[in-house]
Parts: structure tokens; sequence; C-alpha cells
DNA sequence: CAAAATCATCGTAAATTTACGATAGGCAGG
DNA sequence: CCTGCCTATCGTAAATTTACGATGATTTTG
């Protein structure tokens, strides 16, 4: 019994929700800097990225698995490599959602 | 030595980090929905915000912090309450950074 | 088929975040 | 002044995140 709740509870739709796992993801520096190269190569390679992040290849691969969780980017297995890139629908609707938001 | 460094690190900008850092403070649900609720209200008190979230008051000042911080609300001391409020000009500024990342 | 290459996942320490009760500090009313 | 109200901060457990090496799975090459 922390509170009395006599009112009601502020809560989160759906898109809210979608908007603020995106935040989370995009609010860690080697996520932005993924992103953000991504965004100058739009099709690489996770040892592109490896190689230009100062992180061990499992932890470059973890980030990305948060990226790919979040929706912001999509991964296709091409060969033995992954290819990845933005996915431009997430993008665009992140963008929509922050202008309902505010 | 984890890492060859035969490549250049890519690193953020001042803007950039800042980004981050207001992704962060709205990648928790407890601060979006403060954010979504002075949208709605835009000048509350840290009391009304309390009674709103399923949250112990300390929490809520933590979380009000983070905001802070991040330059997302601003809080101004009113008698014995502090009224906060969004930060227009950052939030302005926010959205125009997302325009150049993406 | 064996070996190398590429990437994801597992297991796990260390660091950070989150939430809370308790406490402290400032301001208004009696 | 004292008392009550409002909020910030402190101290601290629990949960989550972060980073790494090691291991596996899959595909291409020799």
């Amino acid at each position: 019994m922390n509170t009395k709740q006599t009112t009601k509870t502020y809560n989160l739709n759906t898109d809210e929700v979608r908007l603020t796992q995106m935040m989370k993801a995009l609010g860690h520096p080697a996520r932005m800097q993924i992103i953000h190269y991504l965004s100058e190569n739009p099709q690489c390679f996770t040892g592109d990225i490896v190689e230009v992040l100062p992180l061990a290849q499992a932890t470059v691969s973890q980030h990305l698995k948060v990226l790919r969780n979040a929706g912001l980017i999509c991964g296709t297995i091409e060969g033995p490599a992954t290819s990845y890139c933005l996915n431009d629908d997430a993008v665009a609707w992140f963008k929509a959602q922050i202008g309902v938001l505010f």
C-alpha cells in the first residue's frame, strides 16, 4: 500500500510504449554510434561496425540485437555474414510519434 | 589490446552526446509518463505528478531530476512547492536534432 | 571434408539504474 | 517561533544493463 490510488494512474498507450523502447535503444552511446554509422553507410556487415567501435564483437552483436528488437534496424543473413540497415519505416514512425508526443 | 584500432573510432560529437542523454532520459516508462502529463498540463507541481504515478514521492523526484539534467524540463520553486514545465527550447532542439540524425 | 570466416548466443562479473523509506530543508499559517 | 506541508536528498537493497571471453552454428573456401 504505497499510494492511495484515489486517482487514476496515467498509463502509456501502445504507441507510447513502443516509442519508449525506441528511445531507450537510442539512449546509449554505442547504439547511437551504430545508428549514425548506418545512416552514412546504409548497408553494412556486423564486422564493419565492430571495426569502427572500441568494443568486442560480442558486445556489438548485443547492441545490434537491442536495436533490432526495438525495430530500428533490420538484419538479413547474407552468406556467412549478416547485413544491417536502418528500418526506414520505423524511423518514419518514430519521427511522427515524436510530433504526437510534444 | 582488445581491438586492432587500425581504423579510426567513430566518435559522437557534442550534439549527439546530448541527444543520447535526452533519449536515455525519455527511455523509461515513468519519465515518458511525466513528459506526457506535462505536455497536457503545461504547469504543475511535483505533488500532482506523484498523485498520478504509481510510484513513491522519492522515486518521482528522482525521475524529475533525470529529466531536469537532460534539460527537457525546468522546475521553479514556487512558495513551498516546485512547479515543473517542459523546456520548449530543448524540445525544439531535440526535434531538430532527430532530423539531423536520420 | 577440413579449415577459416562471420556472427549470434551463453555464462558471468562489474557497473549502473531503479525504487523505497527515512531524513533534511524551506516556506506558510497559527 | 512552532507546526504542518511540500519536495529534495541520502542510504541502500534489488533489478537491470553492459562488457567480455568462450563457445556454437552456419557458410564459404581450399
